[in-house]
DNA sequence: CGGCATCATTCAAAATATTTGAATGAAGGA
DNA sequence: TCCTTCATTCAAATATTTTGAATGATGCCG
């Protein structure tokens, strides 16, 4: 007793096509070096299993019937899934992931790793890429939840998790930084806190999902407008909508041009490693694709180009 | 030799499923009924034709390597894309056509399709809606030119072609209406051609694809303001960006209210009779979905709730 | 209209593929 | 260490598919 999931193999809906092709079931078994009788045999066995007629053999040459063009329709689309399934199954074995989940930090700079992503396609890996952008604690956690297999731009005291790798990308400096047209901008050096304290401050929301997140350089009653980046924050600051540390590698641009003025304070200026972790495992255990990360992520200009502290130029 | 396309059957990917689900073969085996040994050739198969091994056997139960996973991963959607496929085939094959396609022209009542629409697909018929808005002869274009199965709201002077079928909605009266802001709301009656002509008219475009479509009610060197349908000339009307006749169902409850005024004029008021259309052939020839529409669109009441002569109240 | 080529099918035999069941070696739990 | 259960091997049994000859039907061409 067949069934349609026995009958209805991809060389069996192959077969349909060839027939509708070569317009007659003898035409179609001379292209594919049966005898008549054995592809009779197989239209039969679907058309059983199917319960219905696929071909109309009223007239001298078989005819699809209307279900057999419907078979012959969503059958094409089958087909070319299943080629590409052999295909990428095949490429899977080779050592290289299905998937490669990338969680991305704000203040990495975001042109460096289109280069780097435009590097590991360009020989058509068979390893899908996917970016995740994150900020602050929200880096580290989807790394430790599962949900990332490489984070870039984990800042160094963000907590340590076991069965992580870690690797330091570089120290970035912050410096406090206001636009030209901002009050804060005329107020004497250096400044004290309580005089920071009576302006709004620009804060980057934590992408974490689990927990309450973390808030860096509020003080206490300090009005905040909060932004989704690094990148969006600068903008706010630019605007005059507030005050706050950008790090300077972000900022100098526009500290260059006067369009940001910076200010000493009292408080301690900012000083912040960071890095890039995984999960650990002996090289056996990383996929292809997490190694050619891995790889270019040793390299020294690489790690400088991700925190904005040169331009974007990588070695190949 | 076997080929991807020979074993990778929808059964054979069930069948890894199946492994994955019980978690070894020998109870895969179990909840198929094979001996071990049946299902060990077939995975063998699978493997050589795939040239990759599907499961690491180094532990008592066999486990899915990572292209192992990758095959379960694809092979579920593949499974349901057949067993849909196998049955929307035998559904067609009752009778119902695949897909059902219904031009509809701007003067017919939107609600009013909708309703018959929702009727139509209650019981879960095998065969897809599609509806595609139409103005003017590009209503029966649609139908002429094979990509539509029905035409609703085919004007009776719209030209004959061979091979279709008509039957009457009913006969639309249409009025020059302008809105009671309008200059020409203070002219005296009967409107001339030649007062009429100094004012921008409000037009439908012709929806047709062949052709340079047909233009209606402008006067020569005219202003005009083109829209897209029925109701949008109605809209523009009452705004009062323009001039020319509507349907006096469609304009009714706004002429009660005064939003419109009516105008008499020295042309003739129009007055028009519209039809549906369709394939010639016999019974026979038509699938079930056709069948459903030409039976429901002979009745006296929803013809008329197609052309918005009554409020949307259907029999059943 | 008749003849002929070519179509699809039937049928039984031949060939091939799949399944069975017993025996074996290995993993892993108590 | 012993025992259960795992996956595999192997040859025989069974099932399925293919072959090739014969047949009846379609439809083209002279």
């Amino acid at each position: 007793m067949p069934t349609a999931r026995n009958v209805l193999s991809p060389d069996a809906l192959a077969m349909v096509q060839t027939i509708a092709e070569t317009g007659s079931f003898a035409a179609a078994a001379r292209a594919r070096n049966m005898v008549p009788s054995a592809l009779t045999y197989r239209v039969r066995q679907m058309e059983d299993a199917l319960d219905v007629l696929l071909f109309d053999r009223s007239s001298r040459q078989a005819r699809l019937t209307a279900a057999g063009a419907e078979l012959l329709r969503e059958g094409a689309r089958v087909l070319a899934d299943i080629d590409a399934i052999a295909n990428r199954v095949k490429r899977v074995a080779t050592g290289w992931e299905p998937q490669l989940t990338i969680a991305v930090d704000s203040i990495i700079n975001h042109a460096t790793v289109m280069e780097l992503c435009k590097d590991f396609l360009a020989p058509d890996p068979p390893t899908r890429l996917k970016l995740r952008d994150e900020t602050l604690s929200g880096t580290l956690e989807a790394l430790t939840s599962g949900q990332a297999d490489l984070a870039l731009g984990v800042a160094l005291d963000a907590g340590t998790a076991p069965g992580l790798q870690r690797e330091p990308l570089g120290t970035v400096r912050f410096a406090f930084v206001v636009a030209p047209h901002h009050p804060l901008a005329r107020e004497p050096e250096p400044l004290s806190d309580d005089v920071i304290r009576r302006h709004r401050a620009v804060a980057v929301a934590d992408s974490v999902q689990r927990g309450g997140g973390i808030t860096v350089g509020l003080l206490p009653g300090q009005d905040v407008l909060t932004v989704s980046s690094m990148p969006a924050k600068l903008d706010a600051q630019l605007r005059g909508l507030g005050v706050g540390f950008l790090a300077t590698c972000l900022a100098q641009p526009y500290m260059d041009t006067g369009r940001l003025v910076v200010k000493s304070v009292e408080r301690a200026e900012q000083s912040i490693p960071f890095s890039y972790a995984w999960h650990k495992g002996g090289k056996a255990a990383q996929g292809r694709a997490l190694q050619w990360w891995l790889e270019r992520l040793k390299n020294r200009v690489t790690r400088a180009a991700l925190l904005g502290l040169i331009a974007t130029s990588l070695p190949h």
